[in-house]
DNA sequence: AGGTTACTACGAATTATTTCGTAGGATGAG
DNA sequence: CTCATCCTACGAAATAATTCGTAGTAACCT
């Protein structure tokens, strides 16, 4: 009973986990620059500053205070925190169907045709893995 | 300048937003049936009415207030409804990406073969619909 | 040393969402 | 008519998320 899965994070709080994973460890002052850029309008240091320490209690992030300048890095997997939002976002917005979720994103939307075919090439993969559903999980004959 | 677009949907209202959807137009008495059944802790009847309240002040319902009991109807649509979420979900969750969106969706998911099938009908008219870049955006006369 | 700058911690205001209690009025049964 | 029931409106509490100001302290520069 001590592990807790780290909780949904915020959209403030997703909005620097992407830094952390596009960039790496990085100082409070370096994600606030990031943020700042991407936004119109700046956000103030200690409000980057606030949404890290509560990311730190959530288990979020990880820091490093050896120097005065504390080092955050990510503590969650991006593909891991993505299918977590992913699911929750399914369910609720389209009743647990990820086929409408992806029809909607498909149809709805331009799509290149090189992206076209990186999807019919896992659409082929997960056939394969469909018919032949042996030696991947259990390992008996 | 008299226009505004309905906002995005909380959750709460977007569960009530599927009750209208899926049902029709309907009381205060018989959405919060619907909510009460879909979930394990009953709803409040005036959270309910709140909330619808506040989705009337919002635009995202109507209500026919010819009766004691008001008749409410999603004065927005499905599709379009899902189709803003999905956006801002995109953004926010997979930087504007809606191609890493399918790839999570299909990749760390159940598929059936009925599923995979659909989606790929999808796929051919889209990319007939790419080569045939005519006729779509001026049709009758 | 003295003053400026940089950083963390923390309290607190603000806003949004969700929840429910209570009041007041209409409806319907006896 | 009278009482119980159902409905709407509204106020307000509880929680969460976001924002920033201020205080304290360490580092750095003449």
């Amino acid at each position: 009973m001590s592990k807790a899965p780290p909780p949904k994070p915020t959209d403030s709080e997703l909005e620097i986990l992407h830094v952390l994973w596009q960039h790496g460890p990085a100082t409070v002052r370096a994600i606030n620059d990031h943020l700042s850029q991407r936004r119109q309008v700046e956000v103030g240091y200690t409000t980057t500053l606030k949404i890290l320490q509560l990311m730190l209690e959530k288990a979020l992030v990880r820091r490093d205070d050896a120097d005065r300048s504390h080092v955050y890095r990510a503590a969650v997997r991006e593909q891991e925190t993505q299918g977590l939002l992913l699911d929750k976002f399914v369910d609720a917005t389209f009743g647990g169907s990820a086929l409408k979720l992806v029809m909607q994103a498909l149809g709805s939307r331009q799509t290149s045709a090189d992206e076209l075919a990186q999807i019919r090439r896992l659409l082929n993969d997960i056939e394969i893995q469909n018919s032949t559903p042996n030696s991947d999980d259990d390992d008996h004959a």
